[in-house]
DNA sequence: TCAGAATTGATATATTGTATCCTAACTGCT
DNA sequence: AGCAGTTAGGATACAATATATCAATTCTGA
């Protein structure tokens, strides 16, 4: 898990750069995904930060507040999961241009994985022949957990 | 594209032994994924059905055809676009237990693609890695189609 | 301080997907 | 053929997710 306290100054430092502000409201959607540690849609995103606070926060809100924080590059959008989560590179000072994710088909449970170079470069051969320019840079990649696998059985 | 009558034909036989039913209103859903030749949402497919015959398909019939027809191995749904697709492998003979599909993050636009046995394998040890049992059967990468590259610069 | 921009609030509405209950159609059996 | 039980479809309501719009507020720089 992030280092919350330097996530959030680093958050702060991004946004100044990105020419946006750092608001309480902002700063309080990012917080609630930090301390998370998982993926959460957006409405829970909102439950969250109502049930920690009397400021109430719409869902309206919430989904502004993703789309900014997600450009600032501070979170990921999972497509598969229709969840969020904040960056775990956040904090380094080097830049990562590929993230990868296992998405449970079952509970949604998602999982941050580490591909060789080598498997992400077949990838992203195979998605030239089929005349796509790119790879997004953030992979996700749908399974069975443990869990939900045996169930499943 | 599919052989549009061996391809119905097949659904037929594959019905019947999956014990159920294939009526005139799952033949309807599932030949307009076999003519679109492309992915459709649930609500495209109802249109089209709507577009192509008096009889009023709903949108709540489409799910639950879409559902059965997924149960009998004869489509796809693609989570990170929530479209459906015809199973491309319905009329060969053998089974093919991977399917791969690249999903462009702008248009949204689906190819299925077909990775090496290799980049599957490294997939598969990165997911096991991670305390996921098994990456899906069905593979969803999110890329960018030429095009939304480009529009995207 | 004041004008303009950025942010948030409030509200409405679109889109996607599920739950439920009832009716119609089909199947197997007598 | 007639009936009982099962399967499929219709109708409706509603939950969950996401976007559009416009007004009010807050901030920033001149």
């Amino acid at each position: 898990m992030l280092d919350y306290e330097k996530a959030i100054s680093i958050a702060e430092q991004k946004c100044l750069q990105g020419g946006v502000r750092f608001t309480q409201r902002r700063k309080q959607v990012l917080s609630v995904l930090i301390k998370a540690d998982a993926a959460l849609s957006a409405y829970e995103i909102a439950e969250q930060c109502n049930t920690n606070s009397k400021n109430k926060m719409p869902a309206m809100s919430v989904y502004r507040i993703l789309d900014l924080l997600q450009d600032q590059n501070l979170i990921h959008r999972l497509e598969i999961a229709n969840k969020y989560i904040s960056c775990s590179h956040m904090t380094c000072s080097h830049d990562h241009d590929q993230s990868q994710f296992l998405i449970c088909g079952g509970c949604r449970h998602v999982e941050e994985i580490y591909l060789s170079s080598d498997a992400v470069d077949a990838l992203q051969t195979a998605a030239s022949s089929a005349g796509f320019s790119a790879i997004s840079p953030q992979l996700e990649i749908k399974g069975w957990c443990a869990q939900c696998q045996q169930s499943e059985d």
